[in-house]
DNA sequence: GCTGGTGATACTCCTGAGGTATCGTTCCGG
DNA sequence: CCGGAACGATACCTCAGGAGTATCACCAGC
């Protein structure tokens, strides 16, 4: 049995007439009395009843009818499923990203308008470090990657584009000296506490920061480090020190916390998405097409208090 | 399009490697390939990927694998819906008839063991005296009739098979002269008030009976009509006079009602099925095979008080 | 660099889908 | 009662395309 046959079948059953039916599939009358008696023939049972002014349903007939056109839509749902899935309209996507992806504002973003334009596209998301994004790339566990800084071998089986940059600023505690300063230099931090991040989370970056600060002539005090970014801020905000954070981490205003341009720093935390080289999922492109979108417009935002 | 073409893309996703598939499919691998890539022409993208080491699905043949499970699922499931219609497992039948064929059990055993054994078949009742049947079988409103006496032109367009005969007795109040004798010829009732049904309701019956009546030397006296049977056996109960019944009707114990054979009178009440000349319904041919299973088991029961 | 495994290509063959001509049957008007 | 029209079936032909064989191109692994 192939569809031809559900085609012919319907349209005979539709004209209950072999020569329209003919006429309307764009064929001869001939040949298709010989798919239907094949198609008889196969079913195993009379689907008309042969009069002498034309034709009729017999009860297999009638009860294959509505299977056939059943099976007609669902080969025309099978193709377009196919065609949407190309278009990467459907399908799935699983994001491992890490905090600052949302705080940044660029994965919220994408998520809304995913929900908002291509809503049966399912997303998984994974909050996970740089390294478990590494990992869960290569086993196939996740689609995408959103991270501060690529793998050191990530171009041999990577792509990498940075998405999103957020200049970092210094967050201090209210009450210290340096609050009351609209400016000052990099040079003259160094007698400060520091609280940093855990260089694991963007090792190029600490690094950058670190290099910076060795120029200026000091090697920051490190009194603390910290996992989280709110961690980090709220350990400022209890006077434990100062602390370089990606100037998006403003909006919480912590209390406690004044933040702090330095103007002869300038690092950037940059955000990047990574994926598998070769990998061509349209779902996967879309979610890019869209980070670009959402993050390239955001341009650098100057510090407030 | 074709069915060919979900089956072989169905394989080769499951093997996922060209050469397997083909085996399966019992063809040789060249024809394979041809295929899949007409497919793939067809819904307008690739459904694979080919590697040096086999293949793997696209997002889009991942999109369009359990699509095309299911219409090929359903190809099948259309087949099975007819060939069961063939064989009469599905389907409808409406069927029209009279009252009596509730009360004499032929009806609900019919209706009980397609309940238990063809649980897919719908049926649809309509009770209807035996011209209504007619018009109704004539225009297709119904399938079958269950009605006492064929309409007199039944031959040239209807098939009639007697399903069931029930004896013809006579019901007389308790307190009447008749109910203490036990047994009695039908000429002793010429004096008798009679409570007569409805010569509509089986004409070549009541017929009968006023023929037997003239042959014993009487004609019936009709003090009253009646068109329901309960009815009837009702109005004996009251008092009004004595009635001739089929004997299936005794079972109901009507109050103040005495039942008696009356040996010399012996009319059937026949029960038969009527469906359209050249009607080859598989579902109407299961159904008048239970009414003769049910029906002529029932054999003349004697009457009892 | 060779070998084995994999899918693609080139071509050949032949099944079977579709075309034309015609038949058998039935219905209907004269 | 007869001839014609309508309809599906049959017979026969053509050729597109599905399937077969032989071979190529490519890649991984030893």
């Amino acid at each position: 049995m192939e569809l031809r046959h559900l085609r012919y079948f319907v349209a005979v059953a539709e004209e209950l007439h072999f020569g329209r039916a003919a006429t309307r599939l764009h064929i001869a009358q001939p040949p298709l009395s010989r798919q239907i008696r094949d198609l008889e023939r196969e079913v195993g049972t009379p689907l008309f009843e042969r009069t002498s002014r034309g034709v009729e349903l017999t009860p297999a007939g009638s009860a294959f009818l509505p299977e056939a056109r059943l099976t007609l839509a669902q080969a025309e749902r099978a193709q377009r499923t196919a065609q949407r899935a190309a278009r990467g309209e459907t399908g799935r996507l699983r994001v491992g990203f890490v905090e600052a992806a949302t705080h940044s504002g660029v994965l919220p973003n994408v998520l809304s308008f995913f929900r908002m334009h291509l809503p049966s596209i399912g997303l998984s998301l994974f909050e996970m470090d740089a390294l478990q994004q590494s990992e869960a790339l290569r086993d196939g566990r996740v689609d995408l990657g959103l991270l501060h800084s690529p793998p050191f071998d990530a171009d041999r089986w990577l792509r990498v584009e940075p998405v999103h940059t957020d200049p970092v600023i210094l967050a201090v505690p209210s009450g210290h000296r340096l609050a009351g300063r609209a400016r000052f230099a990099l040079s003259g931090l160094g007698e400060e506490s520091f609280v940093l991040f855990q260089r694991d989370v963007a090792p190029s970056i600490y690094d950058g920061i670190i290099a910076r600060c060795r120029s200026a002539g000091f090697s920051p005090r490190v009194v603390q480090e910290a996992a989280g970014w709110h961690t980090l801020v709220s350990l400022v905000g209890a006077g434990v020190g100062v602390a370089f954070i990606p100037s998006s981490l403003q909006q919480f205003r912590h209390q406690g916390v004044a933040y702090r341009t330095v103007p002869d720093l300038s690092v950037d935390m940059e955000l990047s998405a990574v994926w598998k080289r070769g990998d061509r999922s349209p779902v996967r492109e879309r979610f890019v097409t869209a980070l670009r979108a959402v993050g390239r417009t955001r341009s650098r935002a100057g510090a407030k208090s």
